[in-house]
DNA sequence: ATCTTGACCTCTA
DNA sequence: CTAGAGGCCAAGA
């Protein structure tokens, strides 16, 4: 085994993958923030390297459409090449909307599981 | 190597 | 209620 420690590129920091465990634990139908998943990985601060996991995750598989910001609104659909797509994502999973034009996440809130946080 | 931006959140005035 | 500041981690220039 070579011994050069010079990190293992093409490989995501561990706070990405974890990040990833979360969302891919998110049940259909339902919708997390990025304070939850932030505060599930012990920084509740770190809301912000969340949105940077989920733009490394779409298109790997993940549901980052059923991430939204603390009000429900989804602050990164522009990121998923559309600005109706993750709504209309959200809407085919049966995901209520306000006349805000946010998630309701008295409905749809889900919050992580302990096994999800490994 | 440093600085700025980014799908955010919470606290305080 | 709104406005301002701090904090977290990562990527791009």
């Amino acid at each position: 085994m070579p011994a050069s420690s010079t990190s293992e590129s093409a490989e995501p920091s561990d706070f990405f993958q974890r990040v990833w465990a979360v969302v891919e634990e998110i049940p259909y139908g339902r919708v997390t923030t990025y304070g939850d998943i932030a505060e599930h990985l012990g920084t509740r601060s770190a809301a912000r390297t969340v949105g940077w996991a989920l733009n490394a995750a779409v298109g790997s598989g993940l549901p980052c459409h059923r991430v939204v910001n603390r009000k429900g609104a989804l602050s990164g659909k522009l990121h998923f090449g559309g600005p109706y797509v993750m709504e209309d994502m959200l809407r085919s999973e049966g995901v209520t909307f306000t006349d805000d034009g946010r998630v309701d996440l008295e409905k749809h809130r889900w919050r992580p599981s302990p096994s999800a946080a490994e």
